[in-house]
DNA sequence: GCCAACGTTGGC
DNA sequence: GCCAACGTTGGC
């Protein structure tokens, strides 16, 4: 059982929209990073905990909890050319880009980045390092707790 | 819109 | 395999 951070633009897919979805589930489109990518492909299980995270907008932040709801597959929008997720270098004999779904489990108060940043428990959370950009980061399950029982509690 | 930091590409 | 140039991310 492992935890991770996923960042969705609320703009395109946001916590709502995805608590919207059949099954408050939605397939994790557009990841075009290898690092973000093998994590789940290779790292991910079914029932993994997710921080569903808002970047890029006015709020970023942790916006709900979430899970790991289906082994990895490809994504669809790499074959599409119409899709702004388009690899031409994707096949569907050897398609480049997986994902995984992700259910919604409950939508939580916004806890801003900047909260998550003045929080010294949280300091080593990878979202948090100097120049981290991934889409996809690990945390641990001391964080994960952390933010559940404390954070979440507020 | 800026820009720091990081990832990817492609010539050599 | 190196690395400069370019592209992207994402907070501010």
């Amino acid at each position: 059982m492992r935890y991770w951070l996923m960042k969705s633009e609320p703009g395109e897919v946001s916590i709502d929209d995805a608590l919207a979805a059949p099954n408050h589930t939605v397939a994790w489109t557009g990841v075009r990073n290898y690092q973000a990518r093998n994590f789940m492909r290779d790292a991910m299980t079914v029932g993994d905990g997710v921080l569903f995270y808002h970047s890029s907008c006015a709020e970023p932040g942790i916006a709900g909890l979430a899970e790991v709801a289906s082994t990895p597959y490809p994504d669809e929008t790499q074959f599409d050319p119409a899709s702004h997720y388009f690899d031409a270098k994707a096949t569907q004999e050897t398609p480049r880009w997986m994902l995984v779904d992700v259910r919604i489990r409950e939508k939580t108060r916004l806890v801003p980045l900047s909260e998550l940043r003045q929080t010294p428990e949280l300091a080593d959370m990878v979202v948090l390092q100097k120049g981290s950009r991934l889409s996809i980061t690990p945390v641990t399950v001391d964080e994960w707790k952390f933010i559940c029982k404390k954070l979440l509690k507020k």
